[in-house]
DNA sequence: TCAAAAGTGTTATTACTACACCCATGT
DNA sequence: ACATGGGTGTAGTAATAACACTTTTGA
């Protein structure tokens, strides 16, 4: 095999590189983010956001690495998902790639905000464009286990605000295990669980009504994780 | 490919290796393959079988090499586990290394048959020595993980033959989740589930009256991994 | 007064747990 | 005849699924 096989730089061995599915949740519908590559080959088509990693610094840090510098949102949730190592998966060269998804709240008033690369944008799971090199299985590899984690993690969480109404969490769970989930056997469970902490606020942003605003209770969080509990409904 | 294009001595970047975690069920207990190092830094020391990846081998084939050089089985349950990428976790220098497990069934009569690299041994799970590295970490979240997937997947099977008797399948369930389980519990629901497929063979190497022996039923085991079903006891 | 979202209970079904004795057979 | 492991059933409890109407309030 000749040199153009490796249009990145003079390289020998084997590049590493981590790529990021951020998924964001605006209320309403689960959503990835994806940005415009920047360097070739395939620059200008759509791709997860990545980098390849530093001799100094871990593959942790370089995916937290990614993240910060494309988006303003500091403790999202990370998680490493898979290692990709086929011969021929990126079209420059010998790439290996680390996979990380993460979940965040997209704040729908704030959304150019939080991204700050000017080319990156949320699209609905339903509508991803076609994406560069084996982007296309990372995603749904990433979907795959954010729903085998939302199942025995409350992950779920992570997409909504620190204090939150019931409806809002619903719709959250609803978008992660993609079905429809009947409400008052949600509210039986959730609120049986003791997973929540009531407080005396109510939202009133989405109806004259207004809805209780409720928040995680993490010690019994621990506790339900340590016995095993099961958080799909 | 012309060259060598992977030297590891004149590396001046990072190396990448992959460990292979490997279980074997010798029909009562788990255990841990591990083997004594052969190269510097740590040679001599116990440790996980593993090699350097080839530049023209992906990742999975690396593993898939790993495991049969040192061991005779084909077809073992392989899965990734996770890419270890610290900074400083090789002393050797910047290794990252992606992990495997793996599960197989341990022969009694032949357990030196299958297991040709001779400084390689079986050891159980509650007695594993120190390991080089990280590998002990490695070997921790690879418990972890068989105890997820085989409530998920119908891993249990990787560890008992093709044809098996109900309390040759409830040791392997028993030693996977390390608990007690009780039998007619487990006879009621993993009969009741259509998993398994009775033959008219009895095994008579335990007991005089003998026992029925089964096999899985991967029609049924497909439609089950479709709906979700809890493989755990 | 009405539109829009929030909140509330019951019943039937299913899965899970706990638990103790008889069976078949080779020696 | 007996020791050894294989096999069986029931009843109480807990979790899940299906299902429709009332409440609150701002406009």
């Amino acid at each position: 095999m000749k040199k153009e096989r490796f249009l990145y730089k003079e390289q020998t061995s084997i590049l590493i590189a981590v790529d990021c599915i951020v998924f964001g949740f605006d209320q309403n519908e689960l959503k990835l983010l994806i940005f415009k590559r920047e360097v070739e080959p395939l620059a200008g088509k759509w791709s997860l956001i990545g980098s390849f990693i530093k001799p100094d610094e871990s593959i942790n840090e370089a995916a937290q690495r990614v993240l910060s510098e494309l988006t303003d949102l500091q403790n999202t949730y990370m998680e490493q998902l898979y290692c990709f190592g086929d011969i021929n998966r990126d079209a420059g060269g010998r790439v290996i790639s680390v996979a990380y998804w993460n979940l965040m709240k997209i704040d729908p008033l704030n959304d150019r905000i939080q991204v700050r690369n000017h080319t990156a944008k949320w699209v609905t799971l339903d509508k991803v464009p076609e994406l560069v090199l084996d982007h296309k299985e990372m995603v749904s590899r990433a979907i795959q286990t954010l729903k085998e984690r939302a199942q025995h993690q409350p992950v779920v969480f992570e997409l909504v605000p620190e204090e939150f109404t019931l409806p809002q969490l619903l719709k959250a769970y609803e978008a992660v295990f993609q079905k429809r989930i009947d409400d008052r056997n949600f509210r039986k469970k959730i609120l049986g669980s003791g997973l929540l902490k009531a407080t005396d606020k109510k939202d009133k942003t989405t109806s004259r009504k207004g809805s209780f605003m409720y928040k995680l209770d993490r010690n019994t969080c621990k506790k339900l994780l340590k016995e095993g509990y099961n958080f799909e409904i």
